[in-house]
DNA sequence: TTGAAAGCGGTACCAT
DNA sequence: ATGGTACCGCTTTCAA
């Protein structure tokens, strides 16, 4: 049958109890008998119960990283990153140690958000991290916050990553990322080259990433003097970038340059041009949010705030680890900054010298 | 402090094993108590302890996803529709039924994959998905095996998904992609347009999708009489693509077609081409393999070949769950389609209506 | 239909 | 430095 703690002991002659102490390191234990012990392990091929280790002790090795959209790279990035500075955590030993992280997928939906946080709390996961804008209705945050407090009561580390703190939480380490910053810098940039008439592809209404990207293009405009240009709601996803652009260029047929609140939703801005016979950026330029690799690198032309996705995930992998001290105030705000690619994208008869 | 059942059990005035039963709906009770319980259950806001349960039963309802890479939407797609199908499984109510499926990053390490299902194991996970291409590395494919079976004997459903069937084994269920048939469909179409120097860019050497995309090439090149091309290989990722293109166009510069073993690896040849100031499909046709909306949509002259992710990581859910009946063989194998974009990438002077 | 109680496999406190 | 041993919270016979 399946080996226990205690046939490694019979097998080393010595009690269950010293056998856990060797495998878990927390106590000091003869080298010989620790030899012994060890050998025992490898011989019997023995695998610790985790479910037992977790009732005894209260606390499991799960670390459970919460992602809007696992088929999203933004949140692969993030993920991968999280899931690597927690798996440096322990030795490679069959012994306890190592953290299991595991990324669960939300789709973006609150319901699955909570339902996870349930399942991970029922787990007594050691930690878990949210990533990605949050949705802005008070029920939900609400909700929230309180499935959070007690997940934080329950001993669970809570970290949130890309996401604004929760209103009256106090237990969450927080990374945000300056989204307000970062579409201000995008739409100034566009400004600077001389563009007048920007569009604006958003995402979900509801969502606190899209309000903030939102704010930072609309002040940017303002701080400029430029009126604001059409703006169309989506989801955060391709074809929802391909709709947008043809109601954008019914509502203004002049627009010289889209801003869009994501990376995706850019790819379906392009692709949305080329059918229309339109060239980027000599047509209408194109700005972008995130600057994923996967899809940034596919229309060179495309201006785009970066967003430190890995080093963001990295941070959050050591914080629901307890490697790495909270920020000030539970709270770092991770900067976000401003790539220009190939070309200038300047719009038409723009002098090339123009704007500093 | 924290809830358990037994303070469930006292407030409905019943026994601890009475608010088991309820809670898992195994057992018959009467309608009453259920419903005093449930109330009980509600009014403490009781969330069932999983570690405590998982010992019990000898089981969890951890179903462990690997990936090769997380940041790589083929595996998102995938893992994301093997996890939705599982989260379909149960009811909604606090008590038990829901699976929590959990993906694992491998980074196509053997050893962080071997880490995992040790991990997985020691969770005592209901059910574990291999996802993509494996190592073909004899060592580890028999250290594999050997960890398979000890999960399959310990409980665990094992589902291999865009992976072969492993060498005498006979527990796992498997979902294999037709990879040869895709990759020699894929070159047959470019032999039809009139191409006759075909480069390919191959992932790592000891992957079994590199191989059999490798093979499926070859055939359709064989059965055409026509030279095989250069080939490089590297990662599945786009600097690979990117390099491997410059290394090709150097061992022959005449090429007119390079076919890619990945989308992504595709998206790098695309940007060396253009780097080079060759036009696609004009100069060079570029194919791939995998079809992700991500990377393809980017370059609507590609020709790739679609390989249905999602069906097949819905599919693989349900095995894990054994809500789908084992394939005949314990085999599946999974057709891979050709898609054919924008433009028809003939190789230059060769007539429009040529190759049927 | 319901209750009582014996584990499940570790952990950690108390002895020695 | 090591052993003995009550738990941890739930599941599951076995009885009633």
């Amino acid at each position: 049958m399946t080996v226990t703690l205690a046939d490694v002991a019979d097998r080393a002659g010595v009690s269950p109890a010293t056998v856990s102490r060797v495998l878990n390191g927390n106590y000091p234990v003869a080298a010989a008998t620790r030899e012994r012990v060890l050998a025992a392990v490898d011989e019997l091929d023995y695998v610790p119960n985790g479910p037992a280790s977790s009732l005894a002790a209260a606390t499991s090795d799960l670390v459970g990283i919460l992602v809007n959209d696992i088929a999203d790279p933004f949140f692969g990035i993030m993920a991968g990153a999280a899931q690597s500075a927690i798996g440096e955590g322990g030795p490679g030993r069959a012994g306890g140690g190592e953290k299991l992280a595991v990324v669960c997928n939300t789709g973006g939906s609150p319901e699955r958000e909570l339902t996870y946080l349930t399942l991970l709390q029922r787990q007594r996961a050691a930690a878990v991290i949210l990533t990605g804008g949050s949705l802005e209705d008070p029920g939900h945050l609400a909700a929230t916050a309180a499935k959070l407090a007690r997940l934080a009561d329950g001993g669970t580390r809570v970290v949130l990553c890309g996401r604004p703190p929760l209103p009256g939480d106090t237990t969450a380490a927080t990374l945000a990322f300056d989204n307000r910053a970062g579409a201000r810098r995008l739409t100034e940039h566009l400004l600077e080259l001389g563009h007048r008439r920007i569009g604006y592809v958003a995402g979900p209404a509801d969502r606190t990433t899209t309000r903030h990207r939102l704010e930072g293009h609309r002040a940017a405009l303002a701080a400029a003097g430029v009126p604001e240009g059409p703006a169309a709601h989506g989801r955060y996803d391709r074809s929802s970038g391909y709709e947008a652009t043809s109601e954008l260029l019914r509502l203004d047929p002049e627009l010289t340059a889209i801003v869009a609140a994501n990376d995706t939703v850019a790819l379906g801005v392009c692709a949305a041009l080329r059918d229309r016979g339109l060239s980027i950026p000599d047509d209408v330029s194109v700005a972008g949010f995130d600057d994923l690799p996967f899809s940034v690198d596919a229309v060179p032309a495309l201006t785009t705030v970066r967003l430190p996705l890995h080093e963001a995930g990295v941070r959050a992998g050591r914080l629901a680890l307890g490697t790495e001290p909270a920020p000030p105030g539970g709270l770092a705000t991770v900067p976000a900054e401003l790539v220009v690619r190939g070309s200038t994208g300047r719009p038409r008869g723009w002098p090339a010298d123009a704007g500093g």
